[in-house]
DNA sequence: GCGACTCCTGTACCGGCGGTGCGGTTCCCT
DNA sequence: AGGGAACCGCACCGCCGGTACAGGAGTCGC
């Protein structure tokens, strides 16, 4: 890795805890660059605007993120056969995940950025957009698996079906941080996982 | 009405539309009293400091949202006796009436907060709790109603279940508003909706 | 060894924003 | 008539995002 290359990377770093903690609005650039250790001229260097310093969050953000699904349910897709048990296992293991976080989620970049739409340029939106249709894709290939072996008890469907990970992953995000409570997080998820496991239950 | 609460609501009207569309950070006090058509000493007589302002926003919304729960829910209460088959026509409402929203959901404040958090003080982050707290109760008791009557086919903490509602719809507002597709929020309330169904349908 | 390129530092400056302070002024209520 | 509520007007502060530009240290190929 280039020195210039370690420099940015820092900078994501930080500028990525700032504003989980305090929103992209809240995190200013003079704090950044003071726990970075360079200096302003130094920040614009690297990035030409704010602007540009949320998109690399972003895409830094959702290669992370597809990162630990692909390797949760990857795994999960290499101890169990059966499409459904391997998807439940999936969210087993992302529930222990969550649940192991030791502040709890430290939040979701994709809905900080959401909340703060107009703020930004179509080209954020975009990405944003596009990391919302990422997840539908992912799940939708699993739930369209599962129903390819086994049939819902009330039909559903799977594009929704697919949303609702993500939603109850995000829904739980926020729910966990207004309640103050780490776990509600993980425990939203696996009372989802019992839904779907009744939804394909045999009869 | 006094004529000053007119121009704290106005203003808190304004402000919530801003605040919501641009998140908290975003959103100028001199933008606010532009739209309102009053001075800065003006706005500062109404609230001490942005910190104010936000907490009157919470509580604003917080109460609207309250009383939008309390008349959906009531009237599914009054036109179907059975907790469960009352609990779902309710959703069913719910998800119309977030269907009919012309622009989709503008977002919840709440959730907006929540990704602020180290910005505000503690008061804000109290009233935040204390809301989602509010939903926890509300759905518990409906969902507490519903086992006294339902067998549900796997052991659920109704705890756990009644923030199921909340993260459905916080996670479904997110959700939405990344894919830009307003009927997205609805869809995920009506999925939830047929979970529930089948989680106390009868062997 | 030289030039070019990368990766910065330093300095100066701008306009917008949150916020303070304070001296009016208007209007309604008693 | 007096007083408080509900503002207006204006001056001022420090922080923040951003611009402009000059310069310097290290690295690389030639």
């Amino acid at each position: 890795m280039r020195k210039g290359e370690e420099t940015r990377v820092r900078i994501l770093e930080v500028a990525e805890a700032a504003v989980l903690a305090k929103g992209f609005g809240g995190t200013s650039i003079d704090e950044l660059i003071a726990e970075t250790g360079i200096t302003k001229s130094g920040f614009f260097y690297h990035f030409r605007d704010k602007n540009e310093l949320a998109k690399a969050l972003l895409y830094r953000y959702i290669e992370a993120d597809e990162k630990i699904y692909d390797d949760i349910f990857g795994r999960a897709r290499e101890l169990v056969d059966d499409p459904l048990q391997s998807f439940l296992l999936g969210l087993k293991l992302l529930s222990e995940l969550l649940a192991d976080l030791p502040n709890g989620h430290p939040g979701c970049l994709v809905a900080t950025m959401c909340y703060y739409e107009r703020a930004f340029d179509r080209e954020i939106q975009a990405i944003n957009r596009e990391a919302a249709l990422m997840w539908r894709r992912r799940f939708r290939g699993m739930f369209e698996e599962i129903t390819a072996v086994h049939t819902p008890r009330e039909p559903l469907d799977v594009d929704q079906l697919a949303d609702m990970v993500s939603t109850v992953v995000e829904g739980g995000i926020v729910i966990s941080k207004a309640l103050k409570e780490p776990r509600a997080l993980a425990d939203q998820v696996l009372v989802f996982r019992t839904l779907v496991k009744l939804l394909f239950h045999p009869m």
